[in-house]
DNA sequence: TAACCAAGCCAC
DNA sequence: AAACGTGGCTTGGTTA
């Protein structure tokens, strides 16, 4: 205690040296008491339901397992990527792919592109996703559920991620399933409470509208203007489909697009990515870029400032020191360039959701509400709240996460409302 | 036995 | 030679 006393006067001016200052007195100070508070809410989870998926996957993985191992021949652990990499590469001479310090990559991507070669590949795929779901969700959740309230409950990181984001462990809820179905299955098992309904609240393209405003292209402006969704665009243009008929999977490729190109990915990161010829990957990099001029300067300028001040901010001041860009392993200093730019967005985001995050704990409180907030999902909001409350909390919710800064174009948020996660995000 | 690393994969 | 960014968790395999 007497080590913080004598502490808390350097560490003051060291923030008003740093213009920091009501970074610290305006956000992240009093963002403790609500993430605290968050903590101490946690959030229900239907174990029946866990334990209904639980018992349906059990039979498989053990089938699964029993099926690859007569494929192979011999006895091996799947869980191995060593062995796995014997069995498929040596044994069974099928096509390697990309290696690593250790030998052959035996990952996702590579699998499926051998999907055809042999029957083991496909049921070492399912017993990745299956027992990837089992033991890292549906085992160790519900034997983390409190004693004493019957809920689960996070630990916010404020003070791990180098852009200002905060962080979740034991468990780490900021990373539930979402994309496969199963995956929604378990999001459907994070439940309201009898009475109550979960409401969540996700900015729009939230990085993407931040490009547009520090940049200020104007196409990109325009077209936030007319209410447009550039994932669903990218996903339009790139798998040559209707907008209209895309699915959620391809907006998520997208997706991964559209911020892979602004941060500084390489025509063979992209191809690999895409499973394109590198030309093609090369030819999307550069009509994407050339499309919005104006974001190439604001990439340019950033990247000079960070090579000049040794580091970079976000629209609220928040700093990011970015050594890399001045060393001169040319690799490290790319790698400079990119975090760069992506600390700029990726830390505004984190601001932005911040200060929406105080005001909505204090206007809950002062209109005496029994909605709260229950997890942060770095551009997403999750409340809880009686049903009879729901319009209201909804209604407040997005006023206030839209209005937490004003950006051009300004900030949209895509709210939802349902007896679980998952129904509450669709 | 505990601590560490690499690979892999979940999310944003 | 490397080649979007931010995290955390689990596993197998290795070291102290
Ligand atoms: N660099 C990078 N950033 C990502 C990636 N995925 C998500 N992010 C960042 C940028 C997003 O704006 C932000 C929030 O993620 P979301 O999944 O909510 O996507 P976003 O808000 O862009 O679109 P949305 O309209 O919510 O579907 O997280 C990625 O693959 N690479
Ligand atoms: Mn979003
Ligand atoms: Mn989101």
């Amino acid at each position: 205690a007497e080590a913080a006393r004598r502490l808390a006067a350097p560490m003051r001016e060291r923030l008003v040296e740093r213009g920091s200052e009501r970074l610290y007195d305006e956000i992240e100070l009093p963002l403790t008491a609500v993430l605290a508070a968050m903590e101490d809410a946690g959030v229900k989870i239907d174990t029946y339901r866990m334990g209904e998926i639980t018992a349906r996957l059990a039979d498989r993985v053990e089938e699964l397992e029993a099926r690859a191992i007569e494929l192979a021949g011999e006895e091996f652990m799947l869980g191995s990527t060593q062995q796995v990499a014997r069995i498929l590469f040596e044994k069974l001479e099928l096509t390697p792919g990309r290696k690593g310090k250790t030998g052959y990559s035996t990952d996702t991507r590579v699998l499926r592109s051998i999907r055809g070669e042999h029957e083991i590949v496909g049921v070492l795929e399912e017993w990745r996703e299956l027992s990837k779901l089992i033991n890292t969700y549906l085992g160790p959740l519900p034997s983390l559920i409190s004693e004493s309230d019957g809920r689960l409950h996070t630990t916010f990181n404020q003070t791990v991620a180098s852009t200002g984001r905060l962080s979740t462990t034991n468990p780490n809820l900021q990373a539930i399933p979402i994309r496969t179905e199963l995956g929604r299955e378990i999001r459907s098992a994070f439940v309201a409470e009898p009475g109550c309904r979960l409401i969540s609240a996700d900015y729009s393209q939230v990085e993407l509208r931040i490009l547009a405003h520090v940049s200020g292209e104007p196409v990109l402006r325009e077209a936030f203007a007319r209410n447009e969704d550039i994932h669903a665009r990218t996903a339009a243009e790139v798998l040559d489909k209707d907008q209209a008929t895309l699915t959620k999977d391809e907006r998520n490729i997208a997706k991964m697009v559209n911020f892979g190109i602004i941060y500084g990915i390489s025509s063979f990161g992209l191809s690999e990515n895409l499973e394109i010829p590198r030309e093609q990957a090369q030819e999307y990099i550069d009509t994407y870029l050339a499309r919005f001029p104006h974001v190439q300067d604001f990439i340019e300028r950033t990247i000079e400032r960070a090579e000049r001040d040794g580091h970079v901010t976000t629209l609220l001041g928040r700093r990011r020191p970015v050594p890399e860009i001045r060393v001169r392993n040319r690799q490290t200093r790319a790698l400079g360039e990119r975090l760069a730019v992506n600390s700029v967005m990726q830390g505004t985001a984190a601001d932005v959701i911040k200060v929406a995050m105080i005001r909505i704990h204090d206007r809950l409180r002062e209109e005496g509400r029994a909605g709260r907030l229950v997890l942060q999902v770095h551009d997403e909001l999750l409340l809880e709240a009686p049903e009879t409350e729901t319009s209201a909390v909804r209604e407040l919710v997005r006023r206030e996460m839209c209005a937490a800064y004003p950006l051009d174009p300004p900030l949209a948020v895509d709210i939802g409302a349902g007896d679980d996660w998952n129904s509450a995000k669709s």
